[in-house]
DNA sequence: AGTATCATGTAAGAGGTTACATGATTTT
DNA sequence: AAAATCATGTAACCTCTTACATGATACT
């Protein structure tokens, strides 16, 4: 229904809160003393984002009055919110995600016990051939600088920075995929 | 004078024009076309962020004529700029930086010519500290979450993936510290 | 008594994205 | 003749950052 998708720091509230219902304030803490912090992690963002997932019903909040004095908005999600979840996760990697956005680890994150062993290998296997894709790119860009005569060195070392990076991400995913075949196929959390 | 720290699209538009003078269509087609995409790229952006660096004089831009009917801006530093250009350069990297933003990488391309063979060392040593201590925060984070029981094992593997991406960008500094060390010591370019 | 933590938020400002607007020139 | 490229920009919108505001409770 809502024509604008939620940005990747509002799908990283929405995999969180998923794992179990929380406050804002608990969500904060958790993003500020966890990897996850790379995901924004300032109230001033996050507060705002969850009234809007809220507004947008992917998130529902009941007001938990166990401290009389200090009641906190605990959110969890809506079954729209899950479903969400749920599309987003199911994304192939594309080109653009590779750059900058930590979309598909994310993804890959909060695709556990939402995709089907299979399911999460062919994610895998689609996302190991969005990089090689993007790796060739790079070399090409490698060898037409070193074709190219005044090419500042420090330029040259910096894209092999990058290759490395892409090339050990290469690495890890097929690392994961033997970890993911190694389990038990078509292990699939039920819904209720 | 100006206490608004330039952002790292701008550093990296300074950057390039350092290289050598260019219109702000030129550098965008620069980054539209190579790994620089990764600091934006978006005329909306670009357009902007050159007169914001004019107003605040790092950039002075010269109407060129060649072509009567089109007449295009070339952009060059100022000495006000090419001196917050190096400024920048030598500042250590500091862990906040690691994350997310290209900013270290994005100052070692630009310290070539800029800094010495000794501070270009220096630079990739704290560097390399820099990541040794978020390794070891982020070792501990899988020690903890190892401890604990109901961690879901996608999140342990995508802290895995973390890791790994941070121990290669470890190992390409070592690489890239063999090859300034390999340099001539103490080549620096001169200021005219 | 003072500081840190819990817990919620709002306000101002900056910067980026997308889309629009203009108009000449070159390519297909 | 139509489309893409050259070349500049502006406008609307959204999000994030930083800082402020409030007030109770727990710690030292």
């Amino acid at each position: 229904m809502t024509d604008d998708r939620p940005t990747t720091l509002e799908y990283a509230l929405l995999g969180l809160i998923s794992l179990a219902p929380m406050s804002g304030y608990d969500v904060h803490k958790v993003f500020d003393t966890t990897p996850l912090a790379h995901f924004s992690s300032s109230l001033g963002a996050i507060y705002p984002a969850l009234r809007r997932l809220e507004r947008r019903g992917l998130l529902t909040a009941r007001l938990d009055r166990a401290i009389e004095a200090r009641p906190r908005r605990m959110f969890s999600l809506t079954p729209a919110g899950e479903a969400a979840l749920e599309a987003w996760v199911r994304q192939p990697v594309t080109r653009e995600e590779l750059i900058g956005t930590g979309e598909p680890i994310l993804r890959f994150a909060l695709a556990g016990g939402r995709l089907s062993t299979a399911e999460v290998v062919a994610y895998l296997e689609e996302w190991g051939r969005a990089l090689d894709g993007y790796l060739e790119e790079l070399r090409g860009h490698q060898a037409a600088m070193e074709a190219q005569p005044q090419v500042p060195p420090h330029g040259m070392m910096a894209l092999e920075h990058g290759i490395w990076g892409f090339e050990c991400q290469r690495r890890w995913i097929d690392h994961a995929l033997a970890q993911v075949r190694a389990r038990r196929p078509v292990r699939r959390k039920r819904r209720r």
